[in-house]
DNA sequence: GTTAGGCTACTCGGATAGCCACTGTCCGAGTAAAGTGGG
DNA sequence: CCCACTTTACTCGGACAGTGGCTATCCGAGTAGCCTAAC
């Protein structure tokens, strides 16, 4: 029961493209350095969320990474699914079939109880991070902040955003 | 995101426990045989078990182990935090104090929304977890079993369970 | 026959190798921009 | 002066090593039962 540190990467990363304006681009460069992070181990987690939909990629120089879809459409469920993969993260390996004196498949039709307890719990899980969206996320950082971390962020902005070669 | 396969392994192991009798005893190379997995395997998570205060151990020739407790005390959430260990499956690591321009930490007093976030969805799968006792388990499989799987249980306990060396 | 002692065999417990996934890194394909030469 | 071509440099993309934790295993500590032998 763990996820991996490019998780929490690429859930800062999304959020930091989400106070973009609709035609600001970054580069993995520039995320990473705001971030204290490796660039090369956070590009393998913004090419996930390019594969997954939720950024959009823009090649060549001056190009980087933009959201693909409003700030309010893109929950940290789908963050965490594109990083981590689909997979529920407990995997009935149906055992209650081996053993010495395996019984014929056809009377476990009833589904593994235990498995079904661990999915529903999951399903909460997965419904809790579906009902968060990066906006959410921003807006609540914004009531809480006294001004220095926007103006950080501004400063930095400043520095190394550029636009969407139109 | 992901648990190990011995969380399974335990959990059908406690489930198998509680329909013993009171003063009953199964050794974990009997558990490990009915399930069909590797009984030193077994033995490391049943160890946790004991750690835990889920499960009794019984030393010495014709011992085992035995619940610690009412089945009906027991939830999925002891079972899996006793194998898997207590700490959340997300870890803040902060990186929004990182970076190049760190702020000093009393700017960041407000607590981080995306671990807010995070570990109130792992709460409700706690709760859930939580909810469910083997007890319960048990009667589910009661309920939609046409008799086979008792049947297949009470032969195999006759042949390897033992009681408790009052 | 009874009983004390020792022995055996079986159990759990912790310490020890092996393997896979996550972590971290590198080089190649592609492209927009800048430089350059000709018209 | 303007334009088209070449070169360049920078970006993302996928393929390549290193490491920590889960998987699997082994041997040692401890104990109940059994056997033996003396009383």
């Amino acid at each position: 029961m763990k996820l991996g540190d490019g998780v929490e990467q690429a859930i800062h990363s999304v959020t930091m493209l989400a106070v973009l304006p609709a035609d600001g681009l970054l580069s993995a460069a520039a995320l990473a350095e705001f971030h204290g992070v490796s660039t090369s181990y956070l590009l393998k987690h913004l090419q996930a969320l390019s594969r997954a939909g939720i950024v959009d990629t823009v090649p060549g120089p001056k190009g980087g990474y933009r959201l693909a879809k409003p700030a309010d459409e893109i929950t940290l469920l789908d963050i965490v699914l594109a990083v981590e993969g689909p997979e529920p993260a407990f995997r009935c390996k149906e055992i209650r079939q081996r053993g010495p004196n395996p019984l014929p498949k056809e009377r476990f039709n009833a589904p593994c109880q235990i498995n079904a307890a661990m999915l529903r719990a999951e399903r909460l899980y997965r419904n809790e991070l579906r009902k968060v969206t990066v906006a959410d996320l921003n807006t609540s950082v914004m009531q809480t902040d006294d001004g220095s971390i926007e103006k950080r962020g501004c400063a930095f902005l400043g520095e190394h955003m550029r636009l969407l070669p139109s």
